[in-house]
DNA sequence: GTTAGTGCAAACCTTTTGCAGCTCT
DNA sequence: AGAGCTGCAAAAGGTTTGCACTAAC
């Protein structure tokens, strides 16, 4: 059980533990994963089939309004559905690649000093800060290297070289 | 009639410079804002009434996977279309007040001091880095004070205190 | 003349909303 | 008991796709 912060700032704020929501807090907590909707209701429904896709993004929208849950676009790679974390750690930039999908979380002192000069240089108030990169991981540089020889050399001469963002949109592929 | 480096980039590839290209490319490079497709559309509308928001979908998505403009959410606010700009300019990061909507652009170092470290702690080749924050700004952190306060008067007793992140959505507000 | 690009209509996917009934506290 | 939540069905964005026609090179 999800005997942790998050749900102790749920109650203090007279928000109802309910059934379902101890499910998707325990679930988004305790992986500490990037979880997209899909992901999150059918791990859901398998504590509690009756569980609806509504109640999932309801209890979302909730929990990243009350600052519990961050919302990440992990560069939209895999469709343009929003993931959800836990605000428990610390903050960390997402490094997504674009080949295989594979997530890596970036932790360092960068980021604080960026956070503090964007606040002193605009006197602005940070709520949220999230910072996405895109690219190539070390493995699939070298893949990615082979794959455009190859196309170099199927079309031999007017070599159009595939364009720089480009992403294969497949669906929900699983990083590794 | 903008003849910068973005058409050159594009005849060098070989794609067409059709008229509605040419029209989105100058709006996009030329106003230097953050544009939704909306907002684009009309604007390009008034240049040539027969343009097709598919064509602008179309134009914007090519453009991206070229990486010659850069796809922002500005945090949501105001909705969950994406918002693009131009890549001619220095990389920045995207700070949104959540109350008033206005968008400011931090250019400073701490930002390449980051991709570098992202770059060389994991290997990784970076094509997009996105940094997006959001709070309040000088301004409405003012106001905002003043309208907690309000509330805790109007609800005498069990003031439940506004969630930090919690924003109200409303569509398309313009800054200031 | 070719082939890429456009417009139109329709589909698609993700997320939100209205409402009746259920359940936490 | 009663406000707060849930489930269901239906709608609402935002974006993509299939196809016949048009225009750039």
């Amino acid at each position: 059980m999800a005997q942790d912060s998050t749900e102790g700032s749920l109650k203090e704020r007279g928000v109802r533990l309910t059934r379902q929501r101890q499910i998707l807090l325990e679930l988004i907590d305790r992986t500490g994963a990037h979880l997209d909707v899909d992901q999150l209701y059918r791990m859901a429904k398998e504590r509690d089939p009756k569980i609806n896709r509504v109640t999932v993004y309801r209890t979302l929208k909730m929990l990243k309004a009350g600052g519990l849950v961050d919302e990440l676009d992990l560069m939209h790679y895999g469709g343009d559905q929003h993931y959800y974390e836990t605000r428990l750690k610390q903050e960390h930039a997402h490094v997504v690649c674009l080949r295989c999908g594979r997530v890596e979380e970036f932790f360092g002192e960068p980021l604080q000093r960026l956070r503090k000069q964007i606040e002193s240089h605009f006197g602005f108030q940070i709520l949220v800060a999230r910072t996405e990169v895109g690219g190539y991981c070390a493995h699939c540089q070298t893949l990615r290297a082979r794959e455009v020889e190859e196309i170099r050399h199927e079309s031999k001469s007017v070599a159009k070289p595939p364009a720089a963002g480009a992403r294969t949109r497949r669906a929900h592929a699983r990083p590794e």
